[in-house]
RNA sequence: GCCCAGGUGGCGGAACUGGUAGACGCGCUGGAUUCAAAAUCCAGUUCCUUCGGGAGUGCGGGUUCGAUUCCCGCCCUGGGUACCA
C-alpha cells in the first residue's frame, strides 16, 4: 500500500497538539539554543509558498539540535499591530482586532498543517494588552533615561536632575539637543514647565518639535526607514516634509555602539554593511567661520579639513536659523522666494531634483578663518538642514557638489590638492600632497587632516569632531491600531503614566479617522481621561515597537510582574540563530539591538545585543505564465508559434498551468471573456512562456502552501522548499520539480515495507556497506545543517535511500538511524515509521545517531589520472602505497603509455588520496 | 554614482582548505511492463565531432603540474543607498 500521508499528517498533528510534543520548558540541565523566525505581520492575503522557507530552514535547525541534546526555544507569534488592518477598518468600519484576529486564525491553520514545532504555549501577539503592557513600560524606562556619554550608557534621569540642582549643567556630557548652560541656582528657580522642557533635551524618548515625514494619505508621521524613494513603505503614498511636535526616541545617542557592536556578531556582511551606511559614522572637525560685519559665526563640519585653505564660498541650507539675519535687503526678495520654494518641495520633488543646481547669494560675508579674506554666503537646498550644522565650507576644488555649485554661479575653484584635472571634475581622493595651503603644504592629505585639526583646535576656530547620519526616530503614529503611549498632559508638560496602571488600554473610537480638529484617532474616545491631569497622548507607536523586543517575551510570556524574569533572561540569553528577510536591515534589526542595549545598561537583562547570529533568506519569486494573444483577437498560440504572430503577452493563473501545459478547459472559465477562446496547439497542446518576477496577485503567480500540502504533503513542501536552492539565495518558486521529492518520500516508505506494502524491517546484522552509506549521510547532514546548507542535505537523503534500495537493505538498526536522521526535515512520515517500528515516545526526542568514521575507512582509493590537468582514466591503489610505486605503476599502465605516446614525462604529481597528474 | 551579493547544462542546483566540473532532482530520448494509459523500473542525456578526439563554469588576461575556486581588468543580473560635506 502506497503512504498515505493525508491520514498519516492529520494523525500526528492532532497528537503532537494533545501530547504537547514541543513544549519547551525554561529549567533543564542541557544547553539551552534559541532559534527564532521573523514573526510575521497576519495579512489578509495568508501565507504564500515564500513565506514558511525561512521558518522550514529555523525548524529543521531547531529539530536537529533538540535530536543533538539542546534544550531548544523554537517560539512563534504575530506582529498584530499594523497599517493594514487599519486601512481596512477604515473603509469597512470593522474594528482592526477583528479583522486582524481573523487572519491570526488563518495563519495559524496554515503553520500547523506544515508541522513545526513550534511551542505555542509561548505564542505573543504584540497588540495583546498583556504584551502591549511591557512594550508600554519600555517606553517608560526610555523616558525616564539619558545618555551619559562619558559612561557610554543610559542612566537613571532622576541621577541627572539631582546634578542639575547641585552643579547645574555645565559637566554634564551627554546625548542631547543643544542646551544652554544653566548653574544649580538658575535650575532651582525655573518653573516645571522649563524644567520639564530642558529635560526632553535630555531623555532618550522626548517630544520635540521637529522635521517629520509626514504622509498625508496615511495621515501619520513616518520614520526615515519606512520612507522609500520619498514614498511611504506601506501603500506607496508621497511623503511629505513638515514640522511637527512628536515623539522620537533618542537612538543617535547609541550611534557609536551600535557601530562597534556590529564587530562580535554573526551577520552577513552585506547586512552589517547597511546597518553601517545608515549609521554613516564620519570623522572630521566642526570649524567656526566668523560673519563679516557680525558679532555672529556659522559653524561647519568638514570631513575634509585639510584642505581649507581651498574654500571659496559657503553654503547654508534653506532652514539654516540664521538665513534671515544674514540676508541683506537687496537680496531679500530673492531669498525668500528660494527658501520659501525649497521649504515647499515633496521629498520626492527634492530627490528628482538632485541634478539641478539652485541657489541664490545671501548678500553676506564670512570670514576665512586662516586667511582672513572675505567668502560670499550662499543657500542652497543641497545643503541638508539635518546632517551635521546644516552649513558647508566650499570646497569646489574637491568636492564634487561644491564644484557643481561652483560651477553653476562661477564661483572660484581654488586647488589645494595636487593631482586630479579641476578643469573637468572636482578632484575628490584623500591622497596627494596639499598645496597653496600655508602651513600644510608639502603634507600628504591624512597628516595634513591631522595637522589641521590640532591647528584649528589650538587656534580655537573649532574641534575634531564625528558625525553620525543616524537620525533620531519618530516614535509617535496619528493613527489608532498601536500601542497607545503612556503619556498624561498636565498643564502642558509631558507625565508618565504610573506603571501601575500599565497596560494603558486601545479605547474604542466610533471611527477610524482623524477628529475634525485633525487629532489622532484616539481624540475620538469618549470618557477616555486620566485620573489627574488633562489628557493622554493621542498618537499611538509605531509598528516596531512591539516586535523590538519581543524574542524576550517568548523567554517567559505568561509573566505578569516583569517584561521576563531575569532568570529566563538569563538562561536563554542571546537568540543563537535569527532567520529572517533583509528588508528589515534598518528598521526591526537596528530597533530592536537598540532597545537591548538600553534594556542592558538598565541591568535588566544581561546581554547588550539580541541576535548572536543571522541568516537572510532569499525571496521566493513567482513564475509567472504567459499566455499569448494574437493583437485584435482572442485567439492565443502556444509559445512556440508566438513568433507568426503580433502577440500580447498575457498572465494566466499558474494554478491552472503544469510543466508549462495550459489547462484549456480551466483557462475557458476562468475569465469570461476567454470562454469563447480560440487555440493553436503545438502538438496538441498549448504551451505557456515563463516569466520569473516578484509573487503577487496581479500577476497570478502565487501558490499557497496549503495547496502543496493537500497534492504532496507537508514533508513533500518542506523538503522540496530546501531543495530548491540556498537559503540566502533568492529563487524563482516552481513546482517542476516537485514530483522528484515526491518520489523521494515513496522510495524511503517503500525501505520499510515490502513488495506487498506490509510493514516490514529485520533484526539482522547489518552489511559493512550499509552502515557505509547510513554513517556517509549522518556526517553529510551533520555538516549541512550546521553549515546551515540545507538543500545538499535533501540530495544527500535521495543517494542513502537509493542506494540502501539497491542494496535491499531492511535491517532495524540503519533504517532506525535513518528515520531519526530524515526527521528533522521530514517530521510526519518519519513519527510514523517511528511508531511502526514500535519506538517509545515520538522522533522529535530521540537522539541523533553519533557518527562513527570507522565505518567510512577505506583501505583503496581510485585516483584520477590526467594529463595536464586533464582526466583521462582512473586507476585504483592501497591507500598505503607510497608515490613512488604509484607513480610507477601509473606509468607502467597502458592506458598511460596511449597518452604518453611515446615521450617521457617532464614531472608526475601524486597527491596521495587525490589525485595523480602527468605532465607531458 | 557608491556599497554589497551573485553569474556553472534545456531548468533548480552540486563540487570540503586549488585536485575527476555538472552530484541530486526536474525535463527530455529510448526501452521494459500494460489491451492502452497512469504509475513504476532500466539505460542515455554539457556542447561540437571526421568517433581519434576537441572545447567548456559571464568575458579578457595572469599565477600554478593543475583554477568554478586565488590575483588583475571588464561585462551583466539582483539587493541596498542616494546631495550625509
Amino acid at each position: 500500500m502506497d503512504y498515505n500521508f493525508i491520514e498519516v499528517e492529520k494523525k500526528w498533528r492532532k497528537k503532537w497538539a494533545e501530547n504537547k510534543t514541543y513544549k519547551t520548558s525554561n529549567t533543564s540541565n542541557k544547553t539551552k539554543c534559541y532559534v527564532l523566525d521573523m514573526f510575521p505581520y497576519p495579512s489578509g492575503a495568508g501565507l504564500h509558498v515564500g513565506h514558511p522557507l525561512g521558518y522550514i530552514a529555523s525548524d529543521i535547525y531547531a529539530r536537529y539540535k533538540t535530536l543533538k541534546g539542546y534544550n531548544v526555544l523554537h517560539p512563534m507569534g504575530y506582529d498584530a499591530f499594523g497599517l493594514p488592518a487599519e486601512q481596512y477598518a477604515i473603509q469597512t468600519g470593522q474594528h482592526p482586532k477583528i479583522t486582524t484576529d481573523a487572519n491570526l486564525v488563518r495563519y495559524r491553520e496554515q503553520l500547523d498543517k506544515i508541522g513545526f514545532s513550534f511551542d505555542w504555549d509561548r505564542e505573543i501577539r504584540t497588540s495583546d494588552p498583556n504584551y502591549y503592557k511591557w512594550t508600554q513600560w519600555i517606553f517608560a524606562q526610555l523616558f525616564k533615561s539619558w545618555f551619559n556619554n562619558q559612561s557610554q550608557k543610559a542612566e537613571n534621569i532622576d541621577a541627572l536632575i539631582l546634578v542639575f540642582e547641585n552643579e547645574g549643567n555645565k559637566d554634564v556630557n551627554a546625548a542631547c539637543e543643544e542646551t544652554p548652560l544653566f548653574t544649580a541656582k538658575e535650575w532651582n528657580a525655573k518653573t516645571e514647565k522649563e524644567q520639564s522642557d530642558i529635560l526632553l533635551n535630555y531623555r532618550l524618548a522626548y517630544l520635540s518639535e521637529s522635521m517629520v515625514n509626514w504622509c498625508p494619505a496615511l495621515g501619520t508621521v513616518l520614520a526615515n526607514d519606512e520612507v522609500i524613494n520619498g514614498l511611504s513603505e506601506r501603500g506607496g503614498h508621497p511623503v511629505e516634509r513638515k514640522m511637527m511636535l512628536q515623539w522620537s526616541l533618542r537612538i543617535s545617542a547609541y550611534a557609536e555602539r551600535l557601530l562597534q557592536g556590529l564587530e562580535g556578531i554573526d551577520w552577513t556582511d552585506s547586512l552589517k554593511e547597511m546597518q553601517r551606511n545608515w549609521i554613516g559614522k564620519s570623522t572630521g572637525a566642526s570649524v567656526n567661520f566668523k560673519i563679516a560685519r557680525s558679532k555672529k559665526s556659522i559653524e561647519v563640519f568638514t570631513t575634509r579639513p585639510d584642505t581649507i585653505f581651498g574654500v571659496s564660498f559657503m553654503v547654508i541650507a534653506p532652514e539654516h536659523e540664521y538665513v534671515d539675519e544674514l540676508t541683506s535687503s537687496e537680496q531679500k526678495s530673492t531669498v525668500e522666494k528660494y527658501v520659501t520654494a525649497a521649504k515647499n518641495k515633496s521629498e520626492r520633488e527634492r530627490m528628482a531634483d538632485v541634478k539641478n543646481v539652485t541657489g541664490v547669494f545671501t548678500g553676506a560675508y564670512a570670514i576665512h578663518p586662516f586667511t582672513g579674506q572675505e567668502i560670499p554666503i550662499w543657500v542652497g537646498d543641497y545643503v541638508l538642514a539635518g546632517y551635521g550644522t546644516g552649513a558647508v565650507m566650499a570646497v569646489a576644488a574637491h568636492d564634487s557638489r561644491d564644484y557643481a555649485f561652483a560651477k553653476q554661479f562661477n564661483l572660484p575653484i581654488l586647488p589645494v590638492i595636487e593631482g586630479g584635472n579641476i578643469q573637468e571634475e572636482a578632484y575628490e581622493a584623500k591622497s596627494g600632497k596639499v598645496i597653496n595651503s600655508d602651513f600644510l603644504d608639502g603634507l600628504k592629505v591624512k597628516q595634513a587632516i591631522k595637522t589641521a585639526i590640532w591647528k584649528i583646535e589650538s587656534e580655537g576656530l573649532g574641534k575634531g569632531k564625528t558625525n553620525y547620519r543616524l537620525r533620531d526616530a519618530i516614535f509617535g503614529r496619528q493613527r489608532y491600531w498601536g500601542e497607545p503611549i503612556p503619556m498624561i498632559f498636565e498643564n502642558g508638560i509631558p507625565k508618565l503614566l504610573d506603571e501601575s496602571n500599565y497596560p494603558l488600554t486601545l479605547p474604542e473610537v466610533d471611527e477610524y479617522l482623524p477628529t475634525e480638529d485633525g487629532d489622532p484617532p484616539l481624540g475620538r474616545a469618549k470618557n477616555w481621561k486620566p485620573e489627574n491631569g488633562d489628557h493622554y497622548e493621542l498618537s499611538t507607536m509605531p509598528g516596531w515597537a512591539g516586535s523590538s523586543w519581543y524574542y524576550l517575551r517568548y523567554m517567559d510570556p505568561q509573566n505578569n510582574g516583569t517584561f521576563a524574569s531575569r532568570e529566563a533572561t538569563d538562561y536563554w540569553n542571546q537568540v543563537d540563530l535569527y532567520i529572517g528577510g533583509t528588508e528589515h536591515a534598518t528598521g526591526h534589526l537596528l530597533y530592536s539591538r537598540f532597545w537591548c542595549k538600553l534594556l542592558f545598561d538598565l541591568g535588566h537583562i544581561g546581554f547588550d545585543e539580541p541576535f548572536k547570529k543571522l541568516i537572510n533568506q532569499g525571496m521566493i519569486l513567482g513564475t509567472s505564465s504567459i499566455a499569448f494573444r494574437v493583437n485584435g483577437t482572442n485567439k492565443f498560440v502556444s509559445k512556440g508559434l508566438k513568433d507568426n504572430y503580433d502577440t500580447t503577452p498575457v498572465h494566466v493563473d499558474v494554478n491552472m498551468v503544469s510543466n508549462d501545459i495550459l489547462d484549456l478547459d480551466a483557462f475557458k472559465v476562468w475569465r469570461a471573456d476567454f470562454s469563447d477562446a480560440e487555440f493553436e496547439l503545438e502538438n496538441g497542446k498549448y504551451i505557456c512562456g515563463e516569466e520569473v518576477e516578484k509573487m503577487s496577485k496581479s500577476k497570478f503567480n502565487v501558490v499557497n502552501p496549503d495547496d502543496i500540502v493537500q497534492e504532496h504533503g507537508a514533508d513533500v513542501l518542506r523538503l522540496y522548499e530546501m531543495f530548491l536552492g540556498p537559503l540566502e539565495q533568492a529563487k524563482p518558486w516552481s513546482t517542476k520539480g516537485i514530483d522528484g521529492v515526491s518520489r523521494f518520500i515513496r522510495k524511503f516508505w517503500n525501505l520499510y515495507h515490502d513488495t506487498d506494502g506490509n510493514f516490514k524491517i529485520t533484526e539482522g546484522k547489518p552489511l559493512k556497506e550499509e552502515m557505509k552509506v547510513l554513517h556517509t549521510l549522518i556526517k553529510k547532514v551533520q555538516e549541512d545543517i550546521e553549515n546551515f546548507s540545507f538543500n545538499t542535505s535533501v540530495s544527500a537523503f535521495m543517494v542513502c535511500v537509493n542506494e540502501l534500495q539497491k542494496l535491499k537493505c531492511n535491517k532495524k538498526v540503519v533504517l532506525k538511524d535513518l528515520a531519526i536522521v530524515v526527521s528533522a526535515y521530514a517530521p510526519f512520515i518519519t513519527e510514523e515509521l517511528w511508531s511502526l517500528m514500535c519506538e517509545k515516545g515520538s522522533i522529535a526526542h530521540a537522539s541523533f545517531p553519533e557518527f562513527n568514521p570507522s565505518y567510512l575507512i577505506e583501505n583503496s582509493y581510485t585516483y584520477p589520472i590526467s594529463f595536464n590537468g586533464k582526466m583521462r582514466f582512473k586507476l585504483e591503489f592501497p591507500l598505503n602505497m607510497d608515490k613512488a610505486d604509484i607513480e610507477k605503476q601509473v606509468l607502467n599502465h597502458e592506458d598511460a603509455q596511449k597518452w604518453l605516446n611515446g615521450k617521457t614525462p617532464k614531472k608526475v604529481i601524486v597527491v596521495p588520496k587525490k589525485i595523480v597528474n602527468i605532465v607531458v
